[in-house]
DNA sequence: CGGTAGTTACTGACAAGTCAGTAAGTCGCT
DNA sequence: AGCGACTTACTGACTTGTCAGTAACTACCG
């Protein structure tokens, strides 16, 4: 009957838009939350945000994902896939190709503050207690970890004991982290010369003794 | 004259003054704030909570502080004179001091997760647009990168360039920031251990050619 | 020293808003 | 025709903040 006649003559914004290959509308939704998640927080972005972006309703993306968990839990896979065909091609850099590529993504993520401050939002709440993302988040740096100590232990031709491999490894992380803080805090701070610096020198000092002093540049 | 009138119908009102329980009352409930923001961060902490662990309603809460973002403000500023008060009679450190100090500090750390926990929380989450915390923590890290910066020059005898000792005060305020990030989430993390040899490393890059090679221990 | 005026420190009820999640219906492609 | 991709409409839980009322305390007056 006429009273389900809605406000009348709306072009209606998101009115039957074609219907879009689902994948495809996925990464949009995708995308949108990871730029939400990463501006806000989890906690503090609303899924009627993210559906703005897309131009849909929040119950349309719940239609996709099922839940607000479930939806960060994809965006953290998601990402993981981009980076990874990010990298496709190149072969996974190892031994000292592994911190120059390290600074370099340093030197990247100045024209990239989104992306570094969703990490960074998404990494400092993760400590909460029972936060959805934790365990994504502490996997990720013990696999990151793992790899920095190894390339560590081949850099320095197995000269390298393993707890100091270990320490600088968790060293290096941090100090980019760290840095990546202070830099969105501050513009003044100079990500890319202080997180290079600091990595030679923490490399430099893990390899002390190995008659490899200086081993980058 | 009648000048003599006071401020028209403006009597001198009497019990202006707070109870004397007042002020304990109010840094008990500065004290649960902080652990609530702490734990859960100052977006997803609620004024019941903080309300609860003091035995009091939220509008109790509210009756002393007036708003939640007032309330933070507040905690912080009261962790800062915590903070000055727990080195009251020590002299400020400087000089290479300061630096024992910083891995002091990383040593106590471990015996203090929920006030590490509370500072990675909000600090992460301040980086969000228009956080209450922002201009707090900015400032906290300019203040101490300036006394690093400082501490590296005057070890260094002032042969160390200024933007060499900025790049390292910011790695090592970097370097201890997300090292506790990764021992919060992971205990295998050597908090201690890897503060000092960052520290260390760090600070011997910036000396490098000063002649004063091996500043620590 | 006792009373009392004025204030402080709350409580409980409520307003107004935001949030995730659900149910049921509609549109249109395949 | 049927199903996938939505929308509208709604619920219930939680938020911060306001307000009126109350008990307790304190300062001063007589």
């Amino acid at each position: 009957m006429d009273d389900a006649v809605p406000p009348a003559a709306a072009p209606q914004r998101r009115a039957r838009q074609p219907r879009r290959a689902t994948t495809e509308r996925r990464a949009e939704i995708l995308r949108a939350a990871a730029h939400t998640f990463g501006s806000k927080g989890y906690k503090n972005g609303s899924l009627a945000e993210v559906a703005d972006q897309v131009g849909i309703t929040h119950a349309g993306v719940l239609h996709h994902f099922g839940s607000k968990e479930a939806l960060l839990v994809e965006v953290l896979e998601y990402r993981d896939k981009e980076d990874v065909r990010d990298l496709e091609g190149q072969h996974i850099p190892d031994g000292i190709e592994l911190f120059q590529h390290l600074v370099r993504t340093a030197r990247m993520n100045v024209d990239r503050r989104g992306i570094v401050q969703g990490y960074t939002v998404l990494t400092g709440e993760s400590v909460t207690e029972d936060h959805p993302a934790r365990d994504w988040v502490t996997n990720r740096f013990t696999i990151l970890r793992g790899e920095i100590t190894a390339a560590i232990v081949e850099v320095g031709g197995g000269d390298v004991p393993q707890d100091v491999a270990e320490c600088a490894a968790s060293a290096i992380i941090g100090v980019m982290d760290g840095l990546q803080v202070q830099w969105l805090l501050d513009d003044g701070v100079d990500l890319p010369a202080a997180t290079q610096f600091a990595i030679e020198a923490i490399l430099t000092a893990a390899l002390l003794g190995t008659g490899r002093p200086h081993p980058l540049t």
